[in-house]
RNA sequence: GCCCCCGUAGCUCAAUGGACAGAGCAGCGGCCUUCUAAGCCGUUGGUUGUGGGUUCGAAUCCCGCCGGGGGCGCCA
């Protein structure tokens, strides 16, 4: 919040100095207002002087000067004084009442503090998590989960109009369906006591039994007769749809809900498939060669052509997938977001290029690829299932170690690295699990009004209070992490980088920490208590505001298992 | 062979192209008669894999090389 009031001045400065005929620019280059890390150099610093220098052609510290003069005069309401310094930097200090200000301005915020109008209602849809109908969701799933939720959370905070899709991968025909219903089909035969072998490309984890047995307890052996085929469509239908319903479960225990759930097969029944292929054909973008239909992708730079239809007629999963993206387009949103795994990387360009051949700005469409998970139990890695076999669940890690611990470790890391969970110290309660230390610095502040109102203390009104008192270095620290929200979220948008949030989360909780040690609350003289108190209601709703925006509760009270 | 991600302190990782590269854990030394010690303070620890380039300025951008992970199907 200071930051782009800041920015505003600079802004309004360098003009001001070219309309002086002080400095010469065409057009003002963009520029930033940073926090420096040592505080000798101010509160916030800008770089617009180096930015410029090469067009005003003078030196950078020239530049800084001639800013730094026309700074327009309300600045001096927050800010002490502005100094040139390094290679040109603009050092903003500012006055010691300014802790006071951003105090009141977030306790009038409220529970909206952070909001921002960065969006202007834009439209923005979320696909994410998307797993295939065939089994249970995996660890891999949890973190597509928390990433994608996270940044539709963040993406909303920011004033985007945010819609969160699934999209289910349950064409009938498709291969994965097919070989999963002849599986359950082959448990559930066997249950009968029948000889049936598993088929080639089975899925052979337990779950696949658990189906077959609920089949079998809801329907008897009426499957044990009949055409072969009709049997084998209504599998599909049932266990698709129990393995749906687990996902869905899943997923709300996780904290993640979707406004749509979008069918592949949908896409065959509207007929939106075939008429995706017509498109491709009359763009001239779609081709027959050796009996299968080709999608020149290679005309947008993709490594080659791709197949939409096979030999035998069937359509592949691309075929789908663009008519769903062409779907996405159709309804208008100004940014799509997709999250995939690493292992589909390479579908990448080729979706891109169909959009591309179907006319549409690629550009529109961002793919985000966040890199696998590994779970480890202490320093053993764990790499299977009991239930689902080769993979590891994430109901399975859920039941663990909790939602809190796991969205958390989810979102400690940036998508573009691999991640290694520890369930050992996701678990622990102690310093060295970070969940804990910003869910404590909550309940802590939380803490104090308890016994602030057991004391019989009343609670400050923040326009009639005297926030200027609040003048201690841990209090001036304090305010101005807290003073961040609106920036991180920002930049959590800009670089759809949700695990900013989790830094910033620890980062106000080591400065509140720091303030509890250095600041005692309760018995200060009454002045300085009533501010503090306010203080630490204006951290609790940036911490809960973040937590919340991280999907991780934020606690009243925690209470440690005592280890004997 | 081609494509994607990563390489930063002993370990796990941060760092919108900015000033002296920061946290946590581990190690060492301190702090509880007062709002929760799941906390705080101090301290040890670095040629940002490597060689070039761009820039006023590079861990960050570009190119080469080395190492680790993932992917390259008329499967999804």
């Amino acid at each position: 919040m200071i930051r782009q009031q800041v920015a505003e001045w600079v802004a309004r400065a360098a003009h001001a100095a070219r309309e002086s005929g002080a400095l010469a620019f065409e057009s003002l280059p963009e520029f930033d207002i940073e926090t420096p890390r040592n505080p000798q150099f101010g509160d916030y610093a800008a770089n617009l002087a180096m930015a410029l220098a090469r067009q005003a052609r003078r030196n950078p510290r020239e530049v800084a000067e001639a800013i730094r003069q026309h700074m327009p005069d309300e600045a001096s309401a927050w800010v002490e004084r502005v100094e040139v310094a390094g290679a040109g930097f603009l050092n903003f200090y500012l006055k010691p009442d300014w802790a006071g200000a951003v105090a009141r301005h977030i306790l009038q915020r409220g529970r909206e503090y952070g909001n921002l109008t960065l969006g202007a209602g834009k439209r923005v849809l979320i696909e994410f998590v998307s797993a295939n109908p065939t089994g249970p969701l995996t660890l891999g799933h949890g973190r597509n989960a928390a990433v994608g939720d996270t940044l539709a959370r963040i993406y909303e905070a920011a004033g985007y109009t945010v819609e969160r899709e699934f999209y289910i991968n349950d064409g009938e025909n498709s291969t994965q369906i097919r070989n999963f219903a002849l599986s359950v089909l082959t448990r559930y035969r066997q249950l009968l006591g029948e000889p049936a072998e598993m088929p080639e490309d089975a899925y052979h984890g337990e779950y696949v039994k658990e189906i077959a047995q609920r089949i079998r307890d809801q329907f008897g052996d009426s499957f044990a007769t009949g055409d072969p085929e009709t049997v084998l469509k209504r599998f599909e239908q049932i266990a698709k749809q129990q393995m749906l319903d687990e996902q869905a479960r899943d997923l709300a225990d996780f904290g993640v809900r979707f406004d749509r759930w979008f069918s592949e097969q949908s896409l065959y029944d509207a007929g939106a498939v075939s008429a995706t292929l017509d498109a491709l054909r009359a763009r001239g973008y779609a081709y027959e060669h050796e009996g299968a239909l080709w999608l020149k992708s290679t005309a947008f730079g993709d490594e080659k052509d791709r197949v939409l239809v096979r030999a035998n007629g069937m359509p592949t999963y691309l075929a789908a997938d663009v008519a769903y993206h062409r779907d996405k387009y159709a309804r208008g949103y100004d940014r799509m977001i997709d999250l995939w795994g690493a292992d589909h990387h390479g579908y990448v360009a080729r979706m891109k290029a169909a959009m591309a051949a179907l006319g549409y700005d690629p550009d529109r469409l961002h793919i985000l690829i966040y890199q696998l998970v590994n779970l480890f139990r202490g320093a053993e890695p764990v790499r299977m299932s009991k239930r689902a076999g080769e993979f590891i669940t994430l109901r399975e890690v859920i039941d663990e170690i909790g939602v809190d611990a796991l969205r958390f470790f989810y979102l400690l890391r940036s998508h573009d690295s691999t991640l290694d969970i520890d369930i050992e110290l996701a678990q622990e309660q102690s310093e060295k699990n970070p969940v804990y230390y910003v869910q404590y610095a909550h309940a802590r502040i939380c803490s104090i009004a308890r016994t602030a109102a057991e004391r019989g203390v009343e609670t400050p009104d923040p326009d009639a209070t005297d926030l200027s008192v609040l003048t201690h270095p841990a209090e001036h620290a304090l305010v101005k992490k807290l003073a961040d929200l609106p920036d991180e979220i920002a930049l959590a948008v800009r670089h759809d980088a949700p695990h900013r949030l989790t830094a910033y989360a620890l980062e106000v909780a080591r400065a509140f920490h720091g303030f509890y040690t250095e600041c005692r609350v309760l018995g200060a003289e009454p002045a300085l208590q009533a501010a503090r108190l306010l203080l630490t209601q204006a951290t609790r709703l940036t911490l809960a505001r973040t937590l919340h925006l991280l999907g991780v509760s934020a606690p009243e009270r925690m209470e440690r298992a005592d280890e004997s």
